[in-house]
RNA sequence: GCCGAAGUGGUGGAAUUGGUAGACACGCUGGACUCAAAAUCCAGUGCUAGCAAUAGUGUGCGGGUUCGAGUCCCGCCUUCGGUACCA
């Protein structure tokens, strides 16, 4: 009998599938697991071979913790709202949710293929109207919640109504965005679109007018988040700085919350602080500056409040709504061209130049609190409106953004911290002595500063502050497919939202998807879906993608139930996820949404952690090779080609690689067969390849070092191109996709995912190639030998030996240590060294390949399963019990211990496992090798480490 | 710039607490089987010298600690990821 994947794979799919073996039960003794994976959006290029490898991950420990005894849930979903079915949709007319429908279709095949034990019963789709419900429904509770501070949770909003009725808003802690003060008549006279108003500014869903994050191309606004140097997350396209009325989640109520709960993941510490950076704490002062012309004053936030006596000159930003009321009539022109360009300014240019120093001056000036001096006030792009209070005190003498303006613009610079005792210190670092500072001179920087927060207090300009770069996150985007806002509008535009009992609102159906006019989304296109309540406007921007994924874990525990997002009672049992699986590139997106909204979940009693996901594991990315060329000269059809991009793939009939070349912005033409090129003595010393020219039927010669860049020759030598080697992610736009299907076919799937798991640790990006996907293929059908003597079963009864259960016992502990460290790669090599001994000792014993078997089960589950049978097993061997280890088995006689001297080791030598200290010494010192090196050396000292060597210090 | 991760044979990688560097696999070399090929099996394979035993050398570079360093410390270099006029 031969192992034949072909045959046994689609029969065991079938019978799983029938009979729901995956399925889990939310009431039971066991004790659970929740295993998790990112959800996939579900694109048009299918799954790659980069998505399953997470995947392949968690369902291995998936499989080994219901091993172990624990119930575990191991669920799958689609967040099946976003941009690219939105856009594939305007080109082609085809309705999102018809081509999301059949992506999903084609992802669930692929999934299916690899045999995952996802409980589909709990499949959720974020575009799905039962889904969004309770999207809608959240957001409706933070649209009714605000923060309270002396509670440290989120409370609802209709406590703090009855507070300004009572007492104004004065006495009130809160996350607020307010900043005038009113009394409770003031408030008790309001109009009800005024107090709206107010409340917006302590919601934790609210509505602003700010400037946001516009996409032309792709019609809408995004968050920061999606953002990336400037441009589009998704597509690459520009982004630009525009004023717009949007919906906001506080989420910088959480950000202390967010911060310290941090500390007790088990995360990466790279990811941490990744979400660290992000939210971005820094300690110091607040200030306010009095104005030397009018009452108001600015207030500024700075972490260096003992350089105060070198601030020379203050800095406000462009968009300051400061800017407009301070100016000088006579230098009211410059400010307003100055304005202008800067608004003109697109985060890419201004990335592009940060160099340049930009400014003019206000002609206004402020007063310096403890100096006296008057100090001009300037507004400049460097200052950001949306950190701190959008304006600094200016430092020239320490900080070197200030130092560039004032020599630019010759402004006074007064050296404030003398650094003489620390060479080599920065302008920022915090380090040296005050110096022309007053009551500061001579302190340390460290004491200044607290000294200075001191006296700011004491004498009232200002206190004591912590300030966070995490912004509030903008929450409309101007798109269709997108979870509607369950909220309408009144005729004087006060928001209402809907009822519960009115979820969802569903999505009006469209033909035309371009975008409305005026940056509206193509919603608003849908008159009558927007007028469906009479005197009232529906909402017609839509969520962010990032809406329906924040909570999506939560529904897995109770998918389909109707009247709660998820009960308590299941919510109580599976409480948080115990494994997360996904990739870094959420690291700061997603997974800092699904906390905010888990804590908010908290606060409100709704679910019984504070944080979502304990411990969580970033898969590295699978990459492809990109080859890009430099200087291609040919033509094709009598055109000259332009050489965008290559991929190179594996030909698998011959295992080659093959280039291909993409002509002008065309489907790719087959460019180079690329084949093993041997040198002198036969070896592959150098990576180096020829190349041959198919379009062309011309030879080119191609060498370098294929992991960095080829180049070609023709047979004069004459140079052709140069092509520098990357590895960048799979895309279909690059051509460079490896579907999973491919391999699934020719190798079976136990075969791909034990060779995913075999290409290196989890963590780790590597690029994809299948060089060694034999190894894998040869080591399953040597396993599957071990059960057959020629065609014919042959698995006996008989009693091992010693050997023979040492070689089982040693797998055993090797495998579950590695399991539970996520050392996926390292269990594969201990299978192989296991099926390599059985083999060699010609083991057909059913008390050693049994216990393997099921061990082997997580990984490689279909032909596990089939030999479970054949043994004569009724039920399935993914519902048994793990192996147990047994120390007992590994205890020998004799042990091998190196022997070195000075360290180099020279010798091996057996010693009985119960050799005292000094048997071995002198075992040590009889070993001939040993001898030898010591002739004419005297012995100094002489180490033994039990188990594991000897080391024997030598002198001439 | 700042933060984080990494650098080991021709290749992917292993070495879990400072204790035999290169497990396991790919590739390559030689051999067996075959008319031949594929498949399979056996042997070899870090580099240098040597027929060999063996010796020297070897984990990005330069120092250090230690009986002993891929692993710890100091100073660099390179690559990748994140982030940035963040006051």
């Amino acid at each position: 009998m031969h192992y034949n994947p072909e045959e046994i794979e689609p029969k065991w799919r079938e019978k799983w599938g029938k009979t729901h073996l995956y399925r889990v039960d939310n009431t039971t003794e066991k004790p659970k697991f929740y295993v998790l994976d990112m959800f996939p959006y579900p694109s048009g290029a299918g799954l790659h071979v980069g998505h399953p490898l997470g995947y392949i991950a968690s369902d291995i420990f998936a499989r080994y913790k219901r091993l172990k005894g624990f119930n575990v849930l191991h669920p799958m979903g689609y967040d099946a709202f976003g941009l690219p079915a939105e856009q594939y949709a305007i080109q082609t007319g085809v309705h999102p949710a018809k081509s999301t429908d059949e992506n999903i279709h084609r992802y669930r095949q692929q999934l299916d293929q690899i045999g995952f034990s996802f409980d589909w019963s709990r499949q959720v789709k974020t575009s799905d109207p039962a889904y969004y419900k309770w999207t809608q429904w959240i957001f409706l509770k933070l649209f009714g919640h605000y923060y309270d501070l002396s509670a440290q949770k989120a409370v609802p909003i209709t406590s703090l109504v009855n507070l300004f009725a009572e007492q104004g808003n004065a006495q009130i802690p809160a996350v607020t965005t307010q900043t005038i003060v009113f009394s409770a008549g003031e408030w008790n006279a309001m109009s009800s679109l005024e107090k709206e108003e107010v409340l917006m500014n302590y919601r934790l869903a609210y509505r602003k007018t700010g400037h946001v994050n516009w996409c032309e191309a792709l019609g809408t606004v995004l968050a920061n988040d999606e953002v990336k140097d400037g441009l589009s997350e998704r597509g690459g396209h520009p982004v630009e700085k525009k004023a717009m009325m949007q919906w906001s989640l506080r989420i910088t109520a959480y950000a202390e919350r967010l911060l310290q709960d941090l500390e007790t993941l088990e995360w990466s510490d790279a990811l941490k602080a990744m979400q660290k950076n992000w939210i971005g704490r820094s300690e110091g002062a607040q200030l306010f500056f009095d104005l030397e012309n009018t009452e108001k004053k600015i207030e500024i936030f700075t972490t260096r409040p003992d350089t105060i006596f070198g601030a020379t000159f203050m800095v406000l930003a462009p968009e300051h709504a400061l800017v407009k009321s301070l100016t000088h009539p006579d230098y009211q022109t410059e400010i307003n061209a100055y304005i202008e360009y800067a608004a003109s300014r697109s985060d890419v240019d201004r990335m592009a130049e940060t160099k340049e120093v930009t400014g003019a001056f206000t002609g206004n000036y402020a007063i310096h609190p403890f100096s006296g001096k008057r100090i001009p006030i300037w507004i400049g792009e460097y200052v950001l409106n949306e950190y701190g209070t959008g304006a600094i005190m200016a430092v020239p003498s320490d900080d070197d953004r200030d130092h560039a303006f004032a020599q630019k613009f010759g402004l006074e610079i007064i050296p404030v911290v003398d650094k003489s005792a620390y060479p080599g210190a920065s302008a920022h670092d915090k380090k040296g002595i005050l110096q022309h500072s007053d009551f500061l001179d001579g302190l340390e920087v460290k004491e200044a500063i607290q000294k200075m927060i001191q006296i700011i207090e004491e004498r009232k300009f200002g206190k004591r502050k912590v300030n966070y770069k995490l912004r509030d996150a903008n929450f409309s985007r101007q798109r269709y497919w997108g979870e509607p806002f369950p909220i309408r509008y009144d005729q004087e535009g006060v928001p209402y939202p809907l009822a519960e009992a009115e979820l969802p609102l569903t999505l009006p159906d469209l033909e035309n998807f371009q975008p409305a006019s005026g940056g509206k989304s193509p919603v608003a296109r849908a008159e009558e879906w927007v007028n469906q309540f009479p005197g009232f406007e529906l909402e017609t921007d839509t969520m962010p993608g990032f809406a329906g994924s924040s909570w999506y874990f939560l529904r897995y525990m109770d998918a389909t139930n109707p009247d709660a997002f998820v009960s308590q009672e299941a919510v109580n049992y599976w409480k948080d996820v115990d494994l997360y699986v996904g990739g870094t590139e959420h690291a700061v997106g997603h997974l800092m949404y699904a906390r905010f909204w888990h804590k908010f979940l908290f606060d409100l009693g709704l679910v019984p952690g504070v944080e979502p996901f304990q411990k969580l594991i970033n898969q590295g990315m699978i990459t492809a090779y990109g080859y890009y060329a430099e200087n291609l000269r040919f033509q094709k059809d009598g055109q000259e080609t332009v050489f965008i991009g290559n991929a190179v793939d594996l030909d698998s009939a011959s295992n080659n690689l093959i280039g291909y070349a993409f002509v002008g912005t065309g489907s790719p033409i087959r460019l180079a067969y690329v084949y093993d090129y041997l040198d002198a003595q036969n070896r592959l010393s150098k990576s180096q390849f020829t190349a041959y020219y198919e379009a062309k039927g011309k030879d080119f010669y191609v060498a370098g070092d294929v992991n960095k860049y080829l180049w070609a020759t023709d047979q004069n030598g004459e140079e052709y191109l140069t092509v520098n080697v990357v590895q960048e992610k799979m895309s279909k736009s690059k051509f460079n996709v490896q579907n999973p299907d491919e391999v699934v076919d020719k190798y079976g799937a136990d075969c791909f995912r034990m060779y995913e798991m075999f290409l290196g640790p989890i963590e780790q990006s590597k690029p994809w190639d299948t060089k060694g996907i034999d190894g894998v293929n040869r080591f399953l059908r040597k396993y599957w030998s071990l059960f057959f003597e020629g065609h014919s079963w042959s698995i006996t009864q008989d009693v091992p030996t010693q050997e023979e259960w040492k070689v089982l016992h040693q797998t055993i502990r090797k495998v579950t240590d590695d399991i539970e460290r996520f050392s996926f790669n390292t269990c594969i090599s201990a299978f192989m060294m296991c099926v390599n001994e059985l083999k060699r000792l010609e083991c057909h014993k059913q008390a050693i390949l049994q216990p393997l078997t099921v061990l082997l089960a997580p990984f490689a589950p279909f032909i596990t399963e089939e030999l479970w049978e054949r043994m004569g097993h009724g039920s399935s061997i993914h519902l048994v019990s793990y192996p147990v280890f047994d120390a007992g088995y590994l205890v020998t006689d004799e042990v091998e211990v190196p022997v070195c001297i000075n360290g180099k080791k020279r010798d091996v030598i057996t010693v009985p496992a119960n050799a005292t200290q000094q048997e071995i010494e002198a075992l040590a010192q009889a070993s001939e090798a040993v001898q030898r090196h010591l002739e004419g050396k005297v012995l100094q000292k002489l180490i033994v480490v039990p188990g594991r060597m000897i080391n024997l210090v030598v002198r001439e």
